[in-house]
RNA sequence: GGUCCCGUAGCCAAGUGGCUAAGGCAAUGGACUGCAACUCCGUGAUCACCGGUUCGAAUCCGGUCGGGACCUCCA
């Protein structure tokens, strides 16, 4: 398994730290708005990681936080002219919602700010003990500059920083680039800490709570490109000066979602809501993987119709082959795949292990709906069909796509019968009408 | 101003030093078919431009043009 490592720049084999075991945090939304068409892109592609090791027989711990605590959030609740939490609620669950419905699962410990706000004060304080963070009238900064690696993760400089540093407003810092761990504030919802009321920095929560649930050191910490800086490099600041190391072996980021090959912008009206997408959200799946993830994907509306098209070629292709194998009652046979179906999975596995090369995976995708297609058009290849079947499984499985077939009824199989029946006896009309009843049901 | 990324056929998109540059969509020719749909077979690019390194480059280096990101909250 080789992926990229965004703390090197290099493509690094994959080696977890404890045997058959993947840790892995990926940075969650803030919840102070519907999520849009780019938001979801990180919740599908991690999804995709996640199900590839399981697939690969890790188990994974897959974590991703929820920021519920922030001044977008007490905008909105002044807004609304409600509370913070109430905003928070509404949008956690209105992202779940998004996830299911792009096909990413929403089965993972999600953290809230909310819920470990002593552990973020606790490790913010430890930091002030070891002189890495300072207090100024009730706000906690970090001092960057005694990080000596500070701008490994996005390749910058201290110095090139300083030049680009714009006029600082808040003079109490001791350097431009300190950040925020603590501030005061008179606005929203605050908390108490050994530095008076007040509301965590944004940089914090991520590292508290991987010390927290992790213990330490994880495998693959994830997020969007956009996340790169400051953020993850901040988070690797601060966890230098609380234990010494990076947080996290990999680094891993997914390139931007651009309309006009802008990244979304709400004030700019560029921005499309997972909730008001009127495709098949599948077809947006497949959209989303068709590019490597690191690559900038375009959003327009012609390319997601071509992939919105792709999606019901294969599942026409998928739901054929298991209607004629339910027809025939071979559904629960087992069989064993010839050379070329065996190939087809070896390409598409070995797409994966190459940094989750999703486009060529899906390649393969379509080379074995060709395959089961020329299987369909042939006389006596069942046993084929039904290895063919159980290898679209894998794949929709390791990629999140569900074509939602299900078993035929009695009634499928009769009217299916009368089709035949009247296709042989050359009873058009008649055949024509079960034809439709058929498509009703969508079996054909 | 500083740092960095990208530019492959009408469209989407792999490939990042070496067989005739994957695959899909669209287009087009053919096959199958009661009709339609579906499906199958065939047909297309020297890789933005210029120069260099090399036996050999879409792939490395330099430059030009074009687009974008970050340096401030942002997936």
């Amino acid at each position: 398994m080789k992926l990229y490592n965004t703390l090197t720049n290099k493509t690094e084999t994959f080696k977890p730290i404890d045997k058959d075991t993947v840790n892995m945090y990926i940075c969650g939304p803030t919840v102070y708005n519907y999520i849009h068409i780019g938001n979801a892109r990180p919740v599908i592609f991690f999804d995709v990681v996640r199900r590839f090791f399981e697939y690969k027989g890790y188990t994974v711990n897959f974590v991703s936080n929820f920021t519920d605590v922030d001044d977008k959030i007490i905008t909105k609740a002044i807004e609304d002219e409600t509370d913070e939490m109430t905003i928070a609620n509404k949008f956690i669950e209105a992202f779940y919602k998004d996830a299911e419905r792009v096909g990413s699962s929403t089965k993972y410990l999600a953290p809230r700010v909310t819920e470990y706000m002593s552990s973020i004060i606790s490790y913010i304080e430890k930091l002030v003990e070891a002189d890495y963070a300072y207090e100024v009238d009730g706000n906690v900064f970090f001092r960057v500059a005694k990080i000596s690696d500070y701008g490994i993760l996005s390749g910058r400089k201290v110095d090139d920083l300083m030049e680009g540093a714009r006029v600082e407003v808040n003079t109490k810092k001791e350097n431009p680039l300190d950040f925020t761990l603590w501030k005061t504030t008179e606005v929203g919802v605050t908390y108490p800490s050994p530095w008076g009321e007040g509301r965590p920095g944004w940089h914090t929560e991520c590292v508290a709570m991987i010390q927290d649930i992790f213990g330490g050191k994880i495998d693959i910490h994830g997020g969007g490109i956009g996340l790169i800086f400051p953020h993850h490099e901040n988070e690797i600041a601060q966890n230098r000066a609380f234990a010494q190391h990076h947080i996290a072996n990999y680094w891993m980021h997914n390139g931007q979602l651009t309309i006009d090959d802008k990244k979304m912008s709400k004030s700019e009206g560029r921005v499309v809501l997972v909730k008001d997408l009127d495709y098949d959200y599948m077809g947006f799946r497949l959209f989303t993987l068709s590019t490597h993830y690191r690559s900038p994907v375009e959003y327009t509306d012609e390319t997601l119709k071509h992939h919105v098209t792709e999606w019901e070629k294969i599942k026409r292709t998928y739901s054929q082959t298991f209607y004629q194998l339910d027809l025939a009652d071979y559904l629960d046979t087992r069989t064993h795949p010839d050379n070329k179906l065996k190939q087809i999975l070896n390409r598409f596995v070995a797409a994966m292990e190459q940094d989750f090369n999703t486009p060529n995976a899906i390649t393969e995708l379509q080379n074995l709906v060709k395959y089961t297609n020329q299987k369909l058009r042939q006389r006596d290849t069942l046993p084929d069909l039904r290895a063919a079947l159980e290898v679209f499984d894998t794949f929709f499985k390791i990629l999140g796509l569900n074509p939602e077939v299900r078993r035929l009824t009695q009634t499928d199989r009769a009217i299916y019968m009368a089709w035949t029946d009247a296709r042989k006896n050359k009873e058009f009309d008649k055949a024509d009408r079960l034809r439709e009843k058929l498509l009703e049901r969508g079996i054909l």
